[in-house]
DNA sequence: ACAATAAGTCAGATTTTTTTGACTATAGAA
DNA sequence: TTCTATAGTCAAAAAAATCTGACTTATTGT
């Protein structure tokens, strides 16, 4: 079903929402993030749901995934500059509440 | 089931989250609301919908209900001012787009 | 009096999102 | 070589959000 888009925020409203992606984008502005860390890190999450939102923000360009090639070989998740352009709009918000 | 909020901007984020709040905030920010125009206005949605939206935003203190006693008696919904605070939000969530 | 408009509610159906549990493939440690 | 960790995928189930259509009650307009 083609959704049209009227409300200019929405789409940006719409990437974040999500159950896990807030949190996920918070803790991606602390530092790098990694798969079973952030399993780990946000109780009550799930595999399944943890990684459909890494998806989803990485097609929306908020971050990015780099395999590190080094000791012990992992992947990581990085804001990207447009991931890094949204902080802003968090700190605002949280100066709201 | 209980959620426990671990992201400080989450509770914002979840208030403007649901299809149609986005826009109906919009909406709200341009001139006060009525229930059968918004459904004119807001192609797509419904009746139920849109009742619980408006719920929604009313108890989480960003729209106030106001029964209008003139000429002809209707509901109107108003931003408040906890409302009116999140307009830089998305001004400034509409600048990144 | 009669029809129309406003502002909904209610139950049930449909859709979307989120969760569960089982399973995979690769790398490193013991 | 066996065990553990990482980083997932897949199908199915469960839960949450949204939509439909019928119905309501009060107020206006004709």
């Amino acid at each position: 079903m083609e959704e049209i888009e009227t409300c200019p925020a929405q789409r940006l409203l719409k990437m974040l929402s999500g159950k896990w992606k807030a949190e996920i984008f918070r803790l991606s502005v602390e530092s790098p993030l990694r798969f079973n860390s952030l399993l780990r890190q946000i109780q009550g999450s799930n595999k399944q749901s943890l990684a459909t939102a890494l998806k989803e923000l990485e097609e929306e360009g908020l971050l990015e995934k780099t395999t590190i090639k080094l000791k012990p070989l992992h992947i990581e998740y990085n804001l990207t500059e447009k991931g890094k352009m949204l902080i802003p709009v968090f700190e605002q918000l949280e100066g709201l509440s």
